[in-house]
DNA sequence: ACTTATTTTTAGTCTTGGCTAAAGTTGGCC
DNA sequence: GGCCAACTTTAGCCAAGACTAAAAATAAGT
């Protein structure tokens, strides 16, 4: 991995740790970092120094870590690439849902905006990935989410548009053996007749 | 850049460079490789020893280095994917011929053979990239590339299609604003309308 | 408030690849 | 055949990032 590829792990791993709950950005610790990154703790507290010393992340000796502002921006950069990449591998190359993540992962890591904005248009400017997370706008921003929400918390609705999926590899292949799939319309007689683990996992856009 | 894209950049200059003779993998001095990636000799020197002791070159000390028959059919690899993506970038996302080398340089390195070959079904198995460079095909050999040659070799003929173009920025620019582009078809009378300097880089295929 | 378990940081080492400077080869030219 | 210039390799050093082991700080329990 080059030096860039690097500090953009460590700075995703921030992202994602620290926006898991409903929240801001939270302080993640050291060794959260470490397992999510697969490395012992003292290569954080390294990066970390590093990070701050680039003004992309603040440390709060034995707190932990959170992003910048700038921090985030990049952050959010790369997320979008991410799911930009994943959306092409699913919906142009035919890759299942599962199989993209790896891939996008290396993707990812590319440097070129000119790319990032033309695969934006080639695709079509798609506000979702295929897992139903949102892709960040080229600013940082995310695009309207209304309406957009697991299938376990629709009240009342007619009609529901499968806009992703957030399950593993068995039960990605169990959904499709149901025919459930992206872009699937359900009716509120699916809400019982499908397993009700899967509700959760499920978002959908109501139309 | 991690310890495989190091080492599959030097496979592919001793690829390139072993090559650019018409004939078999050539003798490819230290110096040569150096300056083509950019590098002092003696990282290079360093480098070779690696591949040496992976069986993917061998090295005659103070004569050069060249590629066995596994290192040639790993470079191959690379240079299909390095094809294939900037085939990918031309065709699909609109980028003009010689903005791609770059991007593809980077894209070449995400190591999946999945990715690589659903992009060659979804680009419909191209022989030959946006500069006219044959593609390899996933086992290493060539498709038949009867007819395709330099407009300069080009005898008698009645038409020809341009298949790809190997000059820099300003040329290309330049073949732009006179309606040369990939596809566009020639007549012999264009073989002394065109600038005389043109000929050799521009590859054409007579139907 | 003290002790102890956990977490985090620091210290020191390894690996990989790059560099400079110096030493070793090669090959051409007189 | 000897000498000089060019090229290549070796030797020794630096940077980045990972690791282990040891030290420091926090937090919790009594």
């Amino acid at each position: 991995m080059s030096k860039t590829t690097h500090r953009e792990d460590h700075l995703k791993a921030l992202y994602a740790l620290g926006h898991s709950g409903a929240s801001e950005s939270e302080w993640v610790s050291t060794n959260q970092m470490a397992s999510h990154l697969g490395v012992k703790p003292p290569s954080v507290t390294a990066m970390v120094h590093v990070l701050t010393e680039l003004g992309w992340a603040e440390h709060r000796p034995y707190h932990g870590a959170r992003l910048t502002p700038a921090g985030e921006k990049l952050a959010l950069a790369l997320v979008r690439k991410h799911r930009l990449w994943e959306t092409f591998l699913v919906e142009r190359l035919g890759f299942e849902w599962d199989e993209v993540h790896d891939i996008a992962e290396q993707l990812e890591h590319v440097d070129s905006v000119a790319l990032v904005e033309r695969l934006d248009q080639y695709l079509g400017h798609p506000d979702v990935d295929p897992h139903g997370d949102p892709i960040p706008k080229a600013d940082g921003t995310f695009r309207n989410m209304e309406g957009v929400m697991p299938l376990s918390e629709l009240g009342e609705f007619e009609c529901a548009v499968v806009m992703g999926v957030k399950a593993n590899d068995q039960t990605l292949s169990a959904m499709r053996d149901r025919g459930l799939g992206l872009g699937s319309k359900l009716t509120k007689n699916d809400l019982v007749t499908l397993p009700q683990a899967w509700l959760p996992q499920v978002m959908v856009k109501t139309s």
